[in-house]
DNA sequence: CTGTTAGCGCCTTCAA
DNA sequence: TTGAAGGCGCTAACAG
């Protein structure tokens, strides 16, 4: 793996290496011709400048890192989607990186990141991350960072965010004008700030039709389908059976539905459901699912747009913009006449 | 961003930068307590070998760097999953980019994750790419590079790949069992050469069996749910019906499934189905969809291990390795007695 | 316009 | 055991 080097372009035309650099940063202070010379010359040689020998004589690299606790669900790999699209078309490359939920893995991630000299981060929290010292310690140091979806109340930064409370609000408010009043919430790992939003608005709808919850009316559950099989079995072997749940998440509310119907029981006449964070599936079960569309495309170009507003006028001041969703309502939660 | 350097730390410590140095590579030309010291008070510091600078004078990164298509699909991921499986453990860190299917994109993603001085590569290669010129010269040049699903025979290189043309084979084979004969084959991107493998497959199939396949059996179609929905409905419009379907893909499967229904036909009973790369979803969808399973874990791993090899014992050797797959057959293909 | 030189932060001989 | 010095490849003053 020999790199030809600047100075071998140098040495090989006869001019000094400051031409050579001159030439390939495309400055004016050198003449045409050569430039012209040392361009042709230093291509057929198969010159490229090395970007790590640049990046530590200057201070900017054009890269930007990407932190995001897994991509096996669509979600986050369509906010990089969104991610990257703001930023090739400025010539950033994004490079990622996968924390599976784990909050060491994610410090080493900031830390190589941040060490091959990123210009900023777009990080969403890890599940387990409790620790925010050394987040805590870049943004003190004015380092452009912006979270999304994960993020932290303690975290003096930028971020853009889904307005969860809301949402549930709707979705759990829509049940209830069907007429379910019996409704349950299945909530994806609680302590994750927005699985708490999304708690506040389903307790909020309820509260304002004055219908009382029981405490074992909120369920935790984790992310995925068997988790949403287990929560509602689990309900229907007690036999405490809700007329609804509102799920944290599409995958939970599938999974339910699978056990509802392996049980014998209907959907939505015995028991409506609605998912979250609408994924493709839900066009696909039967009947199809009642979701909150989250923009995730809009999400990865908003968090991107921050960051580049942080690195390239370094202003200080953290923005929190927050996004908005659709209520898609579809058979699982609709009362039939 | 100012960051501590070693400079500073010897200037606290009044000594030299190399004894610095010694003491946070844990060497052992170094009195004990000196670099127990060092370490102390450099860590209260806040020091951080730089690593950027360490690439530089060094040759080696512990990065390594990932080129996927997409990852919106689970299949990318989950072989992520598998690669960083092995690399993590052995203290590498995985920097991954997405070349969104675009062969410029891809381009540049290589020069990026290679001017970042990553140890080694692997790379599933873009629907478009066409030019092989920058890979070949890495590739000469005894730079570590494994492919992975997507590769080009040109390419003398190390590679996992799945046997296309056998499961293709054994899906097909399997609706022929079950008494079906006009089957069609709807094939992703017939450029890939994955593509082709699985369309010679079914050929392979059919031959076997001694059943004549007309020249539109064979149905060229995207990645994609809707491009599913399109092919079978413009077979359902010309009225030119098959009695199965092999899919390249889930998805397609999928799709082509909805829109039978939608068209009042029934699974199996007036066309069987069968998918490809067995997604979550095949349990999900109403009938079951029968499958094959690609070992996508087992696929990120053993790149990963290839490319360990290269990069430790520097063998030159290409080496190829060839997954085996499972058929799982479901109710969308099984004929009812 | 061109070339010389001093860094960027670190590692690695090589003397002392 | 220590430290001085050169080098990794490039950029950015600064003279000429």
């Amino acid at each position: 793996m020999k790199h030809v080097t600047i100075k071998e372009v140098a040495k090989k035309l006869n001019v000094s290496v400051s031409s050579v650099s001159k030439a390939f940063n495309d400055r004016n202070d050198i003449k045409k011709e050569t430039k012209e010379l040392i361009l042709k010359v230093g291509k057929e040689m198969g010159y490229h400048p090395n970007p790590i020998a640049k990046k530590l004589s200057q201070q900017k690299t054009f890269n930007i890192g990407v932190i995001v606790p897994e991509f096996v669900n669509a979600f986050f790999p369509e906010v990089i989607i969104g991610i990257q699209d703001v930023f090739l078309k400025r010539d950033y490359q994004v490079l990622i990186m996968q924390s599976n939920e784990s909050y060491e893995t994610e410090l080493k991630n900031v830390q190589t990141l941040e060490g091959n000299m990123v210009d900023g981060l777009i990080v969403s929290l890890s599940r387990e991350t409790h620790n925010l010292e050394y987040f805590k310690s870049l943004i003190n140091q004015g380092y452009p960072i912006v979270f999304f979806n994960r993020y932290n109340e303690d975290l003096h930064a930028s971020k853009v965010i889904f307005d969860d409370f809301k949402w549930m609000f709707f979705a759990t408010e829509h049940l209830i004008k069907q007429g379910f009043e019996k409704i349950f919430h299945l909530s994806a790992y609680q302590h994750l700030l927005l699985a708490k939003n999304r708690i506040r608005g389903y307790k909020k709808a309820m509260s304002k039709y004055k219908i009382e919850i029981e405490p074992d009316w909120i369920v935790e559950t984790g992310l995925f389908l068997e988790e949403g099989d287990a929560a509602m079995q689990k309900l229907i072997d007690e036999n405490n059976i809700p007329e609804g749940i509102t799920c944290g998440n599409d995958m939970v509310a599938i999974g339910a539905m699978r056990t509802i119907k392996r049980n014998g029981l209907h959907i939505p006449e015995d028991i409506a459901v609605t998912g979250f964070t609408e994924t493709p599936l839900v066009e696909l079960v039967d009947p199809p699912l009642t979701s909150v569309i989250q923009p995730t495309h809009d999400m990865g170009e908003t968090a991107a747009k921050l960051l580049l507003k942080q690195i390239e006028n370094d202003s200080p001041i953290p923005e929190t913009v927050i996004l908005n969703g659709i209520l898609n309502v579809r058979a699982s939660s609709m009362k039939k006449e």
